[in-house]
DNA sequence: TAAGTCCTCGTGGCCACAGTATCGC
DNA sequence: CGGCGATACTGTGGCCACGAGGACT
């Protein structure tokens, strides 16, 4: 998963170990890949800015943000102008570079002080209120949540902040550009009526949260039974309901679009009617929020304005299973449809759902968490014999760390 | 309280087995 | 078109050594 470190599971993740196939914090990559000349070997790169998941190749320096393969393609594909953007590639690097290196490396996004530690440095900004705004609207929103009070030209601010409000595929919510105050953690969206939604305010202060409850596991806590209610409705074929909840909310909100604009966006477009009924939405909606924030401003289609989440079929299905039930909503008919028209499309849009669902499950309740790290080291640089470990002297036929066998 | 001893647990890759899905008849 | 067997695929648990870490003296 994105965003989060997959060692630490508190800092920020920023880059992307093939080896590993795990999203680490400056911190943790050091850690990690110091650990033996075997994982110094292992070859990090940026993560990718939008999907959060997989390594970023290039760099598009129009929208200031890395792509991997796949987000490249889905984001420069889809229009001649586009597609005719110049970009970077990205230089990946192994080892332990210092601060000084990576800046080198990656000169677009790093502006780390030379002669500093960039994990010490990373973990010095971190501040659990930065973190918990980080948590809620992923790593590209961190612009005006300098609490912590130190200088926010530092590390990704700036590429952040151009995520955020430079970027042609951000959104634009009935047409307005969403704006932010430049000094709180507000998102404002004039185009709506009644009161600026205090994202903050919506998601966190009233949870009252800090960032270790933002794990994936304590939805269910936080929400009381939102994920597993949520999850018997699909199962129970109750995403009809999860459905009807969210375009009935786009309905009644006036928006169009309010139904499909996934995950964030959901919470405030629909806030009207979202928090006091809808446990399973809400969840679903900011679980979506957290783990893949990017993707819903992640559009090629856009309707009325508003712009959607532009994944077309079942690529984009398979790719991003992640987004569970939500995700349903960013396919297919669109949401604001009739719900006589909502009905002929729902058959296979549920089983697909309830597929991803379940595969979303499994990945839920099988990853493997390590608990020592140490432990996994060892076991990582142990000679094995048809997988099991053997009596050191003795003959094997693997070795992690020479890949070769002893007969 | 510190030091020493003992025991339990966790780690990853491979394999065997069971269960499920698909295909052809 | 449904049933049946064969085959392919997928998921799960167990095994192994050994050191970290906790319990106990």
């Amino acid at each position: 998963m994105g965003y989060i470190c997959d060692f630490c599971a508190q800092q920020r993740s920023i880059v992307y170990c093939r080896s590993d196939a795990a999203a680490l914090c400056l911190s943790c990559d050091r850690n990690v890949h110091s650990a033996n000349a075997l994982s110094r070997r292992h070859s990090r790169t940026l993560l990718c800015d939008r999907c959060h998941s997989q390594a970023a190749f290039v760099r598009c320096p129009e929208e200031n943000i890395s792509l991997c393969q796949n987000c490249d393609y889905m984001g420069h594909s889809s229009s001649a102008s586009i597609s005719s953007r110049k970009r970077q590639p990205i230089n990946c690097y192994s080892g332990c570079p210092t601060a000084a290196e990576l800046s080198s490396i990656w000169s677009f996004v790093l502006d780390l002080p030379s002669g500093s530690d960039a994990c010490e440095q990373e973990l010095g900004l971190m501040s659990i209120a930065e973190n918990s705004a980080v948590n809620a609207w992923g790593p590209n929103d961190k612009a005006g949540q300098n609490v912590s009070g130190v200088d926010e030209t530092n590390e990704f601010s700036s590429v952040d902040k151009s995520i955020w409000y430079g970027s042609s595929s951000m959104p634009h919510i009935m047409d307005q550009p969403i704006t932010m105050d430049a000094t709180s953690p507000k998102l404002h969206y004039p185009g709506r009526k009644g009161p600026e939604i205090d994202i903050e305010d919506d998601l966190y202060e009233s949870l009252n949260m800090d960032e270790d409850s933002l794990n994936i596991e304590n939805y269910e806590e936080l929400f009381g039974v939102s994920l597993s209610y949520s999850e018997e409705l699909l199962e129970n074929g109750g995403i009809d309901s999860l459905f009807r909840m969210k375009n009935l909310s786009a309905a009644k909100s006036g928006c169009p679009g309010g139904a499909a604009a996934e995950g964030a966006s959901v919470s405030f477009v629909n806030n009207v009617m979202q928090p006091a009924n809808s446990n399973a939405a809400s969840a679903d909606s900011v679980m979506s929020a957290k783990t893949e924030p990017v993707l819903c401003y992640n559009n090629k289609q856009e309707h009325s304005g508003l712009s959607f989440s532009g994944m077309t079929g079942e690529s984009s299905a398979g790719e991003h299973q992640d987004c569970g039930a939500s995700s349903m909503l960013l396919m297919g008919e669109p949401p604001w449809c009739s719900m006589a028209t909502e009905t002929s499309f729902q058959s296979s849009n549920r089983s697909d759902a309830v597929m991803r669902y379940k595969e979303k499950k499994k990945a839920r309740k099988f990853e493997k968490k390590v608990r020592y790290a140490s432990r996994k080291v060892r076991a990582d640089t142990r000679r094995r014999v048809k997988g099991r470990f053997v009596k050191a002297g003795e003959a094997y036929d693997y070795d992690p760390l020479s890949q070769t066998r002893s007969y």
